[in-house]
Order: structure tokens, then C-alpha cells, then sequence
DNA sequence: CAATAGATCATCT
DNA sequence: GATGATCTATTGC
């Protein structure tokens, strides 16, 4: 490599964390586009290959469906903030808030593909058998990224947890489907994944 | 393979 | 007091 030219030069273009104005979007679009994006939360960072949007209005599936309430105030605040809460009494989910403020929607991260920081990510996920296994699903993710509640609120322009568009962007088709484990608006098709990928939930 | 039960608790009714 | 945007182990085909 000639003196003088940097790495994102020689390769194009650097990885790039995402502007606030990404997220000042409709869910669908913000859940979509975030497929192939990076999560990097210290030393471990994970892909995109599966989202789920959760809309503001007519998706009774939302926490935000019923007004603002003390947990779901960072939904209706400013876009580009991470909303994560407790599932199930002991899993926690990562959510990214869409649209501008004063309106709800947000953005379920349900898989990451492993791109760092995997001897850390198997620490946190003894139990997982593969790569496959560290970060395929909502409350995996956050385990192997080391993400929990303390983490609700924070503004992923800005760190701890960052959202980037990685230097090198291979092209890949996008499925939609019905979204997991929900009982109201479950026929709405707002979930989207990386077709063919094999760190998605489920096919 | 599919189906199911159990773990565990903040939030909301 | 009921309800989950889940995961894992186990049981049954």
C-alpha cells in the first residue's frame, strides 16, 4: 500500500455510524434498511440479518399501544435511541426507536451475525453449541453483546452502543414474514431478515 | 424433527 | 393477579 493513503482510502470507504437522520423514518423503513448494519457494544459487534417493526399506530402488538407509560417513554422520544426491556422475567430485548419524537415506533433486533469479539460472546453464552447459536435471537443478543436495561435510553450515535454501515456492504435479498411470538396484529408481515442466512431465528 | 413445560419478574389491570 | 416482542431441556414421534 503506497505511503500517504489511509485503509478506507486503499478500501474504498470507512465503517460509518449511522446519523440520527437514518432513524427519522417509518419503522418498515428504518427495520429494513438496518438489515446488514453493525452493533458494536465494546469489544463485541454482530450484524443485522433480522428485525422486527413495531409501529405507533393501528399494531396492537407494541408496547407503545397504549400511550406512554413510564416504560415505554424512550419509544416516543428522540429517534436513534436503544429501548431495551426485560422479557419473560429474565431476558432482555434491544430495540431501536424510528421516527421523530412525540411519535412511537421502533425497531426489534432479533439476530446478529458474530463479527467480533466472539470468544467474549461464547463467555456470556456457554450454552450455545455454534456460532450460529451466540446471537440468533432477541434475548441471545443482548447476552452475547453484554446488553441490558442499564443500556435503555442511550443514544446509539453516540456509544456505548454503536450502529454502524460496515466498510464493505455484500448485497443480499431481503424476506419479510409475519412477526414471532405475538398474539395482537399478528398477521401484520413486518418482520424482514437476510434471505438465506443461517444466523436468522428461523429460516 | 415437533410439541411442551419450566424458569422468573417488571409492568399493567 | 395475569401477562408476556424468550430460551432451554426434555419428551414424544
Amino acid at each position: 500500500m503506497a505511503a500517504g493513503i489511509s485503509p478506507e482510502a486503499a478500501f474504498g470507504r470507512a465503517s460509518q455510524v449511522l446519523p440520527r437522520s437514518f432513524y427519522v423514518r417509518t419503522a418498515v423503513e428504518v427495520a429494513r434498511d438496518l438489515l446488514g448494519k453493525v452493533v458494536t457494544h465494546g469489544a463485541t459487534s454482530g450484524r443485522i440479518v433480522e428485525t422486527e417493526a413495531y409501529l405507533g399506530i393501528d399494531d396492537a402488538a407494541a408496547h407503545s399501544a397504549r400511550g406512554m407509560t413510564e416504560r415505554t417513554r424512550v419509544i416516543f422520544g428522540e429517534p436513534g435511541h436503544a429501548y431495551v426491556y426485560l422479557i419473560y422475567g429474565m431476558y432482555e430485548c434491544l430495540n431501536l426507536v424510528a421516527e421523530p419524537p412525540g411519535s412511537a415506533g421502533c425497531v426489534l433486533i432479533r439476530a446478529l451475525e458474530p463479527v467480533s469479539g466472539l470468544a467474549v460472546m461464547r463467555r456470556r453464552r456457554p450454552v450455545a453449541r455454534g456460532i450460529e447459536a451466540l446471537a440468533n435471537g432477541p434475548g441471545k443478543l443482548t447476552l452475547a453483546l453484554g446488553i441490558t436495561r442499564r443500556h435503555n435510553g442511550v443514544d446509539v450515535t453516540r456509544g456505548p452502543i454503536l450502529v454502524s454501515r460496515p466498510a464493505h456492504v455484500e448485497e443480499f435479498e431481503i424476506g419479510v414474514s409475519k412477526r414471532v411470538g405475538i398474539s395482537k396484529s399478528a398477521d401484520l408481515p413486518l418482520r424482514f431478515f437476510v434471505k438465506g442466512n443461517r444466523f436468522v431465528s428461523r429460516g
